[in-house]
DNA sequence: CGGATTTGACCCGCGC
DNA sequence: GCGCGGGTCAAATCCG
């Protein structure tokens, strides 16, 4: 392929994959709008929309990977040398529109275990990160609250679980959406938790949290300084629970009012969910990350598009299978 | 009044 | 060891 295989990746078709799938919901739900057929993509695809090393800069922060470029972020080739992934981490990356033209490109990670030895991936590490921000709070109200005895247990088994090992860390699905409204309506609720300003960057980081009650699920939102109109939104773990505005009738949101900001993020987020139960539901199923991306890149016009609802490897059976020689 | 947001303080990992 | 930056907490405040 020579130096094709930078093309290997075929994003856009692997989108086209999502946009029936999407609109299949959207149009099964409530009367939303029913008009999202694909579009015609505006950009040759991710290569031409990312142009710059400062724009792969910029994904690479928002996933706290290292990579720079292009071939570092997608190219196995990259992982050969650099090793910057570990062999159960998987990436994608895609760019689709919507009617208004709004673009969503988005790449993500996905990290099934971390138990490994720490070595140098800068995955590892920033897996530990991840992590360490978690335990830390947890280690803090514990200490805060340490005189009193209810709860004790449990903060002794989280503890215990803190020190004894590394957690493994959340799958992760991080994306950039062109969009004015910096919080883009997902259907799920959220309470925000913090602000923080970002280094190098005239734009503030906002954390969120899922609002239901045990699901652990985190949010990040930052405007890309590279480009203001751009929103980078990082999703951290897994829902535990349906999407609210299936029950709370509140799907006439999404049809009426910001179906244009709404739709990009939305999809993105089933996208990626579809990915974290992947990751988690088939541990030893994916046999690294050049086969996910290979399956992946597979001209695979044999692929169904399923329901509403449906886990990855029902879209893309190859891509859970072991690989073939 | 209850839930969400704001915002300064705090913790911790990491690089120097 | 120290400073910096990222992430989170929690009291104060806001708001419907």
């Amino acid at each position: 392929m020579s130096g094709d295989n930078k093309e290997f990746f075929h994003y856009e078709s692997f989108f086209d994959h999502n946009y029936p799938f999407f609109s299949q919901h959207s149009g099964g739900g409530s009367g939303d709008p029913q008009g999202f057929e694909a579009p015609p993509l505006p950009y040759g695809g991710f290569t031409e929309y990312l142009q710059s090393s400062a724009d792969y800069g910029m994904l690479s922060k928002a996933f706290d990977l290292s990579f720079s470029t292009k071939e570092e972020a997608f190219g196995v080739p990259a992982l050969g040398k650099e090793k910057k992934l570990e062999s159960e981490d998987a990436v994608i990356a895609g760019v689709s529109t919507n009617e208004n033209s709004s673009v969503m490109a988005g790449v993500g990670v996905m990290s099934v275990t971390a138990n490994s030895s720490p070595s140098s991936s800068s995955v590892e590490v920033a897996g530990e990160e991840d992590y360490g921000a978690c335990e830390k709070d947890r280690k803090k109200n514990e200490e805060a609250g340490e005189e009193e005895n209810g709860g004790e247990k449990d903060k002794n088994i989280t503890k215990q679980k803190k020190k004894g090992e590394k957690r493994q860390r959340e799958p992760r699905f991080a994306f950039m959406t062109k969009s004015e409204v910096d919080h883009l309506e997902d259907g799920y609720r959220w309470r925000k938790y913090g602000q923080k300003a970002v280094k190098n960057s005239n734009y503030p980081r906002s954390y969120y949290r899922c609002t239901t009650q045990k699901c652990t699920v985190k949010k990040r939102v930052e405007r890309s300084h590279q480009d203001p109109s751009i929103v980078i939104t990082t999703y951290e773990g897994q829902h535990t629970h349906h999407c609210p505005a299936n029950v709370r009738g509140s799907s006439h949101l999404l049809a009426n009012q910001s179906s244009a900001m709404a739709m990009p993020s939305f999809r993105a987020e089933l996208f990626g969910r579809q990915l974290t139960q992947l990751g988690l539901a088939n541990p030893s199923a994916s046999s690294g990350y050049g086969n996910f991306l290979q399956n992946l890149a597979a001209p695979s016009q044999q692929l169904q598009i399923p329901y509403y609802g449906a886990l990855l490897q029902d879209i893309m059976p190859s891509f859970v299978k072991s690989s073939q020689p």
